[in-house]
DNA sequence: ACAAAAGTGTTAATCTTACACCCATGT
DNA sequence: ACATGGGTGTAAGATTAACACTTTTGT
């Protein structure tokens, strides 16, 4: 068999991140190649007898010096030829998240700058990584109704109400504070530390903590994790 | 920049069929190649300056000479370098549906022979196909509940009892016919034909239809539809 | 004492589930 | 008249949605 394909294959990757109560994506600044200076996403071609997550986690620490906490296969972009103007290339996209512990960025090259930017507020985007980010976003909010992802967005041990700015921050709408706290607790993954954190001001508030064990027997016998309001 | 890429990039579709009222999946007979005679997935390299689109539509229209009614991508598999066993390939593969009157298969080189299989009664698959069958297979039960996509696997007009049957045996479960007409009613997304199906037995049936415009009314407004049961 | 955020329950409305008998036809 | 599958309603239970005041701290 004979295959003459000059098709290239890459990763990219959208990471997101929570700081400042905002949704943030990661980008790259372009410092070398006809793109430069251009926003982009994390990514960069699969190396032969690469996996493509390995390919995806060699560009995270490569371009931006991050681990994520959270990562799976998002959409292969291949359906415009020219999405790419240098040649034909398919992007298998990956979505993933970070713990707002490790948000620090270090790009180990200094080919690249790296930087969070607030979701709603993003620069230009080179390729077609607007259209990925837009996609990643829709995933993100969807998930959040059926999966406990959110948690990969906080740190360890958080505030029911850093939990529930989350929630309205990424799916866009307001939340019922006691509805809210009601159904979560309901599902007994989330539990109560003994630890409290100082507030700015008024009351001090318990720090929880998800339980991953409990969610685990939680979906295992019936799969009825589900947090959505109208 | 200089990219060395010798990895190659192939397309598979999982394409389901609604028959004796049961799910079926299209496979191949391959007769050509070291893996002759196996049972695979229709699919194929993707061709220079194609899109991956047109190279699954390519395909199907080649090895089975078929034209689906519903195709989505369904995921990318490339974490497995020796998947094929011949080199480093990366499938993107594709879910797809045929309306139950569009079943007709005609390969129409002789390199192949294509055949509907009952899901449940499938022989040995090669390469990672029968992952990936299972993979569609959760996708199609998921998807049921929440778009409504078994339209696209029963003729244009169609018994509420095969609607019905479709589901019980996609969803591997006992459905109450009573709540199931009630819900799927209430969407008002089905409607009624003025025909009559003479039956076998019994009481002659109405005729129903799917309205994509209402359907699509309905998921602009409130994204409402949900069908899922215990 | 007041400002600021945390914490907490009840009720009405809606949706879901369970369940059994009559209907129209062909033989 | 009987066998076969089609067609229909109701009531109890569960879930969701709406809603406002008290608590604890710092200043």
């Amino acid at each position: 068999m004979k295959i003459e394909q000059t098709i290239k294959i890459a990763v990219d990757a959208i990471v997101f991140g929570y700081t400042n109560q905002t949704i943030h994506v990661l980008l790259i600044k372009q410092k070398l190649g006809q793109l430069k200076n251009q926003w982009a996403l994390v990514g960069g071609f699969v190396k032969n007898g690469e996996t493509l997550t390995k390919a995806v986690k060699r560009e995270l620490q490569e371009e931006a010096g991050i681990e994520v906490d959270y990562m799976e296969q998002l959409y292969t972009f291949g359906d415009d030829v020219n999405r790419d103007p240098r040649f034909q290339v398919i992007s298998v996209t990956y979505f993933a998240l970070v713990n707002s512990t490790n948000l620090t960025l270090t790009a180990d090259t200094d080919a690249e700058e790296a930087q969070w930017f607030p979701v709603n507020e993003l620069p230009e985007l080179a390729y077609d990584h607007k259209e990925i980010v837009q996609l990643a976003k829709e995933r993100l909010q969807r998930k959040l109704t059926y999966q406990p992802i959110g948690f990969d967005l906080l740190p360890t041990k958080f505030l029911f109400s850093d939990l529930e700015r989350l929630y309205c921050s990424i799916l866009e709408q307001e939340i019922d504070r006691r509805n809210f706290r009601k159904k979560m607790l309901s599902y007994g993954v989330i539990e109560e530390t003994e630890e409290y954190a100082p507030q700015k001001s008024g009351r001090p508030a318990k720090l929880f903590r998800f339980n991953k064990q409990k969610y685990m027997e939680l979906s295992m016998e019936s799969s009825g994790y589900k947090i959505d309001f109208v």
